[in-house]
DNA sequence: TTGAAAGCGGTACCAG
DNA sequence: CTGGTACCGCTTTCAA
């Protein structure tokens, strides 16, 4: 009774394409196919004479190891996921997601571990995701932007595949997570707005359905609270971090209180935005009203007058998520671990020289 | 003899996990695994009866079909790659990609297939990203922003994976590709630019490397000739697509031509850093300078004067793509297919009224 | 150092 | 309609 070779007819399946395989290698090179398979997966104990055969034979039949066979049997596919559920418009436009995927391609790249990117559309599209996910597509998940209380990583996460997250998740969650010291960096934003005498300060929110949103908000709050002012929400209007919303939001805010001598909106875009219906109102900056941003993106140099922003660390965030999770794949399933990087305050003309202190 | 259940301990490698396999879910529902299978294939043979007790099991163990397993036999991954050699910093900056992600990403997400985006940022990436690509992980492949004589497509292709190609290639290849009409597009523009009486139209073209620039050029020149004009080198000044080297070109040109009275840039961003340029130095839109872009992306109509502009449907591209590619997902290899899509000129106020005609 | 063989988790053919 | 079973291509004991 044959093992191989007994259909008349290759079948048309397999692989689809008729790409060499092992087998074939080993039999060229005169060897058996453990022998082979020893030679690709870098084992120690091939006699160099068989591992020229073997790699001599593979190039001339230009073979390339089938990853499904080998992620079959070693439940590994040396590839990542980074998932951004964002519209494609608002994904591409952010100057944070290209600096966050250069610092995770560094650390992955070093590795010689594939990144894909995946950028869920549609509800539809978020459950076929879980599914690509959770069937085993990839060795581990990264995932950034994630509103409301999204239930994919903690599904993902359950399932026994390495998730961490970029920015804190709304609930409580098992998950692993970086996430830079929002809280901290909005603080230092008005507490600085405060030193140079502002008093009657507004805020430009972010997404409250995003740990990032509520994070910046709840800093602000703090920094006036400490220095004893009172919080008021007539000053607080909320955005989505795009510039658009930034401008309508100042509007909203200047209409309800025209007094307000001091922003902080917690985007750079949106304080671009706020810029502009400042100057529409003929508000001069910083002399009427002093703005600081947040995320110190190129956006911060590039307005009239450049913008005092909060700078965050996003390629380093980017390696620590890639760190964390290669530091998951090694080891049994982790949980709960997370990092926090620290923000510095970037002072420039739009709350700056010029005011009136 | 024992098929199963030999080992005292289940192996360690084996898909990582412990996720429930399809033998376990077809215990539970008491049928064959062969008829477990047929419930997930959506296989027509399965009684009632059956198929809910395999449901019931599967949802009680929380089952996920393997990928891997799955791929081994039928040869397909359900998903597919889409390849895009740029920089972050460049791909996440242009609105191009997006508009392009948009339209490939209603075909795909309607046939059920996951989109991954694949970014390689060094010759290494590139490398490995051919073996990812080579090895099966995607069913086909869609690759936009070649530079240069990238084999990477054809490479891929004789692997009998099958690839479309956004853009022209630059040399001549058997792979399937979906263009706009990049000569005719700059053709129309400089045309338009003739016939308002411009007679020192300059261009600033976009990297030469690739398609889309050679192109856009050659439709430039087409213009000049069929308008009985000479080419002259010194009204040519060479960009990459990007603002910055849109701005230094238009100040090479002006350099060298101060009598110059209009400029066909090959992008939008590029026209936008000429009127940076011609602003700072005097120049009056259009009065002194026509100008006109091409893309019409949303710069076009930010800018002051709004640009002129050659529109291309980039969804549009993006979705022919898709198709292209889905057609030869069932068929055999295919090869030679390609598709162009008609441009627009969009006129506005960078080359329009006010002028001096 | 090498080869034989037992699977990895599915799919699909073949009998019944 | 169902079950038995032969693979898909590769990795990894186990013995030689």
């Amino acid at each position: 009774m044959y093992k191989r070779g007994v259909r008349a007819l290759p079948r048309n399946g397999a692989a689809g394409n008729g790409n060499p395989t092992l087998e074939e290698v080993a039999r060229v090179a005169g060897v058996s196919r453990a022998t082979a398979s020893r030679v690709f997966t870098a084992s120690p104990k091939v006699s160099p004479k068989a591992r020229r055969a073997v790699e001599r034979a593979a190039e001339k039949l230009r073979y390339v190891p089938n990853r499904a066979a080998r992620t079959l049997v070693t439940g590994r596919t040396d590839s990542v996921g980074l998932v951004i559920p964002e519209p494609t418009s608002f994904l591409f436009g952010d100057p944070f997601f290209p600096r966050l995927v250069r610092g995770i391609g560094e650390v992955l790249s070093r590795r010689q571990l594939q990144l894909v990117l995946l950028m869920p559309q549609s509800k539809e599209d978020e459950a076929r995701l879980e599914g690509y996910l959770s069937a085993g597509h990839v060795d581990g998940v990264l995932m950034v932007s994630l509103h409301g209380n999204d239930p994919l990583p903690e599904r993902v996460h359950r399932r026994g595949t390495p998730v961490v997250l970029g920015g804190k998740p709304n609930v409580d969650s098992p998950v692993n997570y970086v996430d830079v010291d929002n809280v901290g960096g909005a603080r230092s934003a008005v507490e600085h707005l405060i030193k140079i005498g502002r008093r009657r300060i507004a805020t430009v929110t972010g997404p409250l359905d995003m740990g990032a949103g509520v994070d910046r908000l709840q800093g602000y709050h703090d920094a006036l609270r400490q220095a004893g002012a009172q919080i008021d929400p007539v000053l607080q209007e909320s955005g989505d971090f795009g510039q658009p919303r930034g401008a309508k939001a100042m509007e909203a805010l200047l209409h309800r209180r025209p007094d307000l001598d001091a922003v902080f909106c917690a985007s750079d875009a949106m304080a671009a935005g706020a810029l502009e219906t400042l100057r529409r109102h003929k508000r001069r900056v910083p002399q009427d009203v002093a703005v600081v941003g947040f995320d110190d993106s190129t956006i911060a140099t590039s307005t009239v007058p450049p913008l005092s922003s909060v700078r965050q660390p996003i390629e380093e965030m980017g390696r620590e998520m890639a760190r964390l999770l290669l530091a998951g794949l090694d080891s049994p399933p982790s949980g709960g671990k997370r990092v926090i990087l620290a923000t510095e305050l970037v002072v420039r003309a739009s709350s700056g020289k010029g005011g009136r202190e």
